[in-house]
DNA sequence: CGAAAATTTGACGACTCTCAAGTCGAGTGG
DNA sequence: CCACTCGACTTGAGAGTCGTCAAATTTTCG
């Protein structure tokens, strides 16, 4: 099934793991997600879903907008990683009983959220979807991995450039690309957040992609003529966000 | 059941998430895992298990010693991970079909080999072992994000401190620890590599802990009288290793 | 011993931090 | 409409962290 039909068939879960789905999930198994699905919520910018160390009794997929995940340490804030829509916020916490991050929204978004045990019960009588939720965790890990080389190789505006980019794929996935921007709420602060950087200096980064022709970032909105540049100033390579395959079992 | 008892009545597996299973997994599950582990294969120092873009047909373990997660960048190789005995070492192969970092012996070491598909057919079997290998990738997640939060926040020599820290509890939670010392096979290049800071840079940071009176690492080992200073000179708290529990479902 | 690898040291430049100050932009109240 | 305010953004200066080049020293191992 094409991601873009499903996108647009299931409007609560349509986005989880679309253009991943064409194996070795059925459209029934992602009808018995959307089913458990509740109505949308509401998130306004900068509340927070789940705290650290909060247990919780459902999980959440967001459905619109963009979500971060975000540590404390001596006072300032981290982000760990960034959701687009179709992705499970919290779903560590239905196995390891809490989260290591706090879920907070950056700009208003919307969730859905399915409640641990119709969840759990699901998954014992489809283990595809069971398999599809476990894919979507490990996607989370490759996902961090590439964070860590980024942290160990690139600088601060690559940095920068390659979170981009990579929302511009994961974006794609999911059918909600637009050719020569890419918005966004975050601030130059919530960059810097991102990049391990001051947000002095994740202001010298823009400015300094800005210069090198490469795209201009204003309120988070990225406008550029020239991804594949982007991309290659990144060191950007979409192989671990595994776009083109489904699960292998 | 306890963790050490686990481990000395299955010598290939049973430090699989060993001080973890206390609870959501029962003898039954771990023995039907000994029983698919085939016969410990030796690994020489450096040797590449799996290469990046593989794909595998067996899941392994590891037995004894240190396996690295590494990636290449621009002919760098970077550590984006440090596996301990008992932990999985590939399985997002078995998902996702290949997989984006290469595992790469660290001195030498010994592994186990479990075939996709007769694991596949027992956790189908078993759902507990299904949850306890979902809740393994879950908690390498919630290291790689601890991790993150290391470059965004610590400095060379906190970092590699952090990293010595957080063996030292892996290592506890399989029993492995001895008092005064950590002994890894680790060069400072590797610890490099780890931290994304070049050799030279690592040495200094090493000579850092050394004249802060924390530790002297020689040769990979760590020697301290003082595991509490070192824990807080990196920042170290031990929940993110969720050591106190098992699956919560 | 001799070779190779690992570790150590010094010098200089680049990246990034902090402190401080100033500018811009979107709302708000008059 | 304008002045005001607040947050976001921008700029400058001096200091600390870290990279690179080069070279020396120590350790390991055949």
């Amino acid at each position: 099934m094409d991601g873009s039909v499903v996108s647009e068939t299931f409007a609560r879960t349509g986005a989880f793991l679309a253009g991943r789905l064409r194996d070795g999930i059925a459209g029934g198994d992602l009808a018995a997600l959307e089913a458990l699905a509740g109505e949308p919520v509401a998130l306004d910018d900068g509340q927070c879903l789940v705290a650290p160390g909060q247990t919780v009794q459902c999980a959440s997929i967001l459905v619109d907008g963009f979500v971060l995940r975000t540590v404390q340490n001596e006072g300032r804030r981290l982000i760990v990683g960034v959701n687009v829509p179709g992705d499970f916020l919290d779903l560590p916490a239905m196995m390891l009983q809490r989260l290591d991050y706090a879920v907070v929204a950056a700009g208003p978004a919307r969730i859905t959220q399915i409640g641990h045990a119709p969840l759990i019960e699901t998954m014992r009588r489809r283990p595809a979807l069971a398999r599809a939720l476990w894919f979507s965790t490990l996607l989370d890990g490759a996902i961090h991995r590439r964070w860590i080389r980024n942290f160990e190789t690139l600088d601060a505006a690559q940095r920068i450039a390659h979170i981009y980019a990579e929302l511009h794929h994961r974006l794609a996935l999911i059918g909600r690309t637009s050719q020569r921007a890419l918005r966004t709420p975050f601030t130059q602060t919530d960059l810097a957040d991102m990049c391990g950087v001051s947000p002095i200096h994740a202001n010298r980064a823009v400015a300094r992609l800005r210069e090198l022709g490469l795209g201009e970032i204003r309120r988070g909105d990225l406008y550029t003529e020239n991804w594949r540049a982007i991309e290659a100033y990144a060191r950007f390579d979409p192989a671990y966000l595994y776009g083109e395959q489904g699960a292998a079992i």
